[in-house]
DNA sequence: CGTTCAATTCGATAGATGTCAAACTATAAA
DNA sequence: TTTATAGTTTGACATCTATCGAATTGAACG
């Protein structure tokens, strides 16, 4: 009836609990930002994670904390350049986040209610 | 430079929290069914919280707060008829969630993260 | 090699979260 | 007015979270 499955209810909850603070959030979105720059050709390579640290107003271990929250949402992806990590938006992710709120796919059944475990 | 203020990044890290328990979610996407059926006609009056009650596996006390962390986040909100509460969403937060991830007016200019308190 | 800079891991801690049972309030109905 | 139903409040509890400082690993560079 409905098309939401327990799976997708699961994995969106956790992308937005990834996104639920403040300084993860903006952290995903400098990492979109940066993303968008790369597309024009203002930008070569992804977001750096020293770039975070340094304009967060959180220490080191807490946005190494926070990315790797980020990953675990598979929101993002992380890769080492020499002396460097960089950061890379999960598109998969970024685009099923984009639809959720869309409703053509989610809302066109019965009630949610009834989709359990 | 940037058009997303600190007072938005909360707002929408506040949503993302409330919406970040799949319980909560469930109980998000339900009204936000059960508001799509009215709007067709094919049903009257808002979403019941005893509804959601009887059809999530948690007891009355815990939907309880879960339907006033909704309200708290701006998601929704409820209302007393008789001896029911409706739940109600609210259209305005509901399109400012829609319109996060469509980019345009969020990632046009420099980086986010100069954004302070 | 030893130093330096980037980032992670560890351990700790204050505070938040999800849930429940028990007690309570509010409305409707008998 | 008593009873039944809907929902909230309170208090408790186990777990999770965000953050930090200190110690650690990893890579580049002298």
């Amino acid at each position: 009836m409905c098309d939401i499955t327990v799976a997708k209810l699961k994995r969106m909850a956790k992308a937005f609990k990834a996104l639920s603070n403040p300084n993860r959030l903006q952290i995903y979105l400098e990492i979109i930002d940066q993303r968008s720059k790369r597309m024009e050709g203002q930008l070569e390579g992804g977001c750096g994670i020293a770039e975070c640290i340094s304009k967060l107003n959180i220490g080191a271990p807490t946005v190494s904390h926070h990315v790797k929250e980020l990953v675990n949402a598979d929101l993002i992806s992380v890769e080492r350049n020499g002396k460097f990590m960089t950061c890379y938006l999960n598109e998969p992710m970024y685009n099923e986040l984009k639809e959720f709120f869309d409703g053509k796919s989610l809302f066109s059944g019965a009630g949610l209610l009834s989709a359990k475990s």
